[in-house]
DNA sequence: CATGAATGAGTGTTCATTCAT
DNA sequence: TATGAATGAACACTCATTCAT
């Protein structure tokens, strides 16, 4: 799956809070409920583990994105290789859930900031900033989001499905051109997360210029149509 | 470097037919003498290598990008490793110069059209389409005009030369937002390059779209001041 | 040792019930005050993990021979890779517990059989028939007595008495050839093990036509004396 | 394939000096033709090293069977894992072509011997002799036999067809029991193989009264019908 | 005492670069 | 000088064994 290719965008996102991680303990931590102590005594140590081997991937895996060498992880964490792929048996594995984390929480900041505004393009606006200001720091983030929309099919179908509400939003409010498409807002992103993670060491916030010049091209005060996407594909 | 480095950006683009490679010296250099006929051979042979390498590496580099084994390029040439080796001292060497010639031919084919039209907003929408065109279908060249501007300091220089040309051409004839940079232009570009690449596969033309709506964000139609760049770096 | 290493053949296999194991100690053993029955409980758990994972390793091994992964025969026992390695301090010392416990098995079947006929020959041919039968379907074990003769030297030397006990039978009442020795036996029957493993997938029942060669090669008929083994050794 | 699955036993071998290797040099060696020096130059070395390879990786294999460390093969050849791997790239290809060779050779001397005999039974018994002889000082090649008949689908076949010639001149002078097949006489030499390998370091030559007492059961002395393996397969 | 997570040396394989021919 | 064979440090991944809980 490519960045624009949504066939079939559902409606609603699916709870943003939900990640693809098979263990995935949710955010409510450890001490809430002290019911088995003899499982959560195993657990804790393991659990420990694999939230230090996520936060050094999730760490490594943005400075120098997907590519790195597996026992820079296991070392940053602390752990051996065996523990490392004894929670994650592949390396794809390990980036596809830390991906997937952060996707989940962007996508989560995202949904709370859009319903904290009635404003439609101070959504979208905030949308594009909040993104830009998380990817600016994460290689491997913007690498899966260029190439795949994101690590995992989910993530990159409820990304659609929020920015096509952002969108739907703004055209009920005439505010967007009315020839947008959702593909377009998602291949926007997406470039403009590739120029973010350029300019971010050196030019930290050109990239909001390059974000408001986009979001002018977006709003419906330009009215001339949009080229037709080539017909044949 | 990066795209919007450009802390002296000459006025006038050097020669475009100049190549910044260290080995550059073409047919002329100097071998003056055409006495010997064997060591001529020798150079005339050198030279045809060359000439191979260069042009499997430039096939090679575009489809697969700069990752791929030299023993590729080596077989697509005819040549053996020790010659690739000899004219190319490294990997990186061989795509400098690759991709050199490349942004050479290119920066030489946009001045050469942006002279060919009075009408500055044309010139500047030319150039655009005809960067993402090319670029379209040439993986490494993205990959370096994204990561530096180019693959040599030079290149990006002649760039942004040639971009803020456009620019001020565009700007005297008032159709630009006054407060768009030279850097704007560049990271734009890099930024919808990168679009192009990413979806050129599954969605040919659908950059076209993206293109358009910047290039609106760009017209001087748009009024509001763009945010001021961090100024202390 | 190997299969038909034996300088001092017993001339009495030593009980088959008897396990050469050194952890051997069963229900009998230290616990003979019945006082503290949290204790006994402990001892009793321990018992039926030993046998839940002597069982599961048993059928592991003998399905894929002894270079499994010991995750699997502990998971397969549902005890944990500690309980596993308390028992049996070494991958090995399970294999050779298992392959004892089979071994004995097997013998004391052998012993039986053999004391349930008055015919030599059936003796002989029905032990045949019985290991192969047997090993037909145990991939450890075939490994085992085709490398050593067994997991233990007293496995081996056990079987080899048994087998000297039915050569001699044969031998007094005329049936086998005279100068067949138990090693002739010993090693016969590790080759044929070897077949039926070969050929246990695809060729059922095709070793049961080699062992008929094989036995009738054994028998008096044939009056050409084998040739001497190597003096030397 | 297994040891006696032959689907359709092409009534000649193959001509046994044919290798499977793909840059497999004659026999001839490197001064007969000395055409073309500079070529040869190169390859000279080149074919020493793979040579080397070959030589260690056959003693390796010999000695410890087909799941050595690549390692130390590249150790004992006096190359580099490149090397190696340039000529072979897999270590199923190097164990592949090790073998092959090794079974050429043994087919070829094995046709030799054959068409030195007039006599039927010698011809059959000299390459069951050759045959342990020769497979008694190496684990791979008895591995591989006992797998599945020979490390290439083509050596299977031209060792099955081979024996399948002597069964037939054996059958035809009315030497062999009569429902002989060739299966049985693949399955028994590789059974004998196992057992040749297994008492080769203690008790050399022990073999040999194996061998005589299974080809005593072969003979057409033994008129009872074998019996037929299972119909159903 | 049971658990199963942690360990880390070892496995097959690749690739930029060097060097003998 | 051109060739392509040689090099060896990496890489992703496995598994017998140990140890904290």
């Amino acid at each position: 799956m490519t960045l624009a290719d949504q066939p079939t965008p559902a409606p609603e996102a699916a709870p943003p809070g939900t990640t693809s991680a098979p263990e995935a303990p949710p955010t409510a931590g450890t001490a809430a409920t002290p019911a088995q102590p003899a499982k959560r005594g195993r657990r804790a140590d393991a659990e420990r583990n694999r939230a230090a081997i996520l936060e050094a991937a999730g760490a490594v895996f943005a400075e120098q994105g997907g590519a790195v060498d597996v026992r820079e992880i296991a070392r940053r964490s602390g752990v051996g290789m065996g523990t490392l792929y004894r929670h994650f048996p592949t390396k794809d594995d390990l980036l596809v859930t830390v991906l997937g984390q952060q996707f989940d929480a962007w996508l989560a900041d995202a949904h709370e900031r859009a319903s904290a505004t009635d404003d439609p393009w101070q959504a979208l606006t905030g949308f594009f900033e909040q993104t830009l200001t998380t990817q600016s720091r994460n290689r491997a983030v913007v690498e899966s989001y260029i190439a795949t929309g994101g690590p995992t099919r989910s993530c990159a179908q409820r990304c659609y499905s929020f920015i096509d509400d952002l969108r739907t939003r703004c055209m009920n409010a005439g505010l967007l051109r009315p020839d947008i498409t959702t593909t377009d807002l998602v291949l926007l992103s997406g470039s403009l997360s590739q120029a973010v993670l350029t300019t971010g060491d050196t030019h930290p916030g050109q990239w909001r210029r390059l974000l408001r010049i986009s979001l002018d091209g977006l709003s419906s005060r330009n009215t001339e149509p949009l080229p037709e996407p080539e017909p044949g594909t």
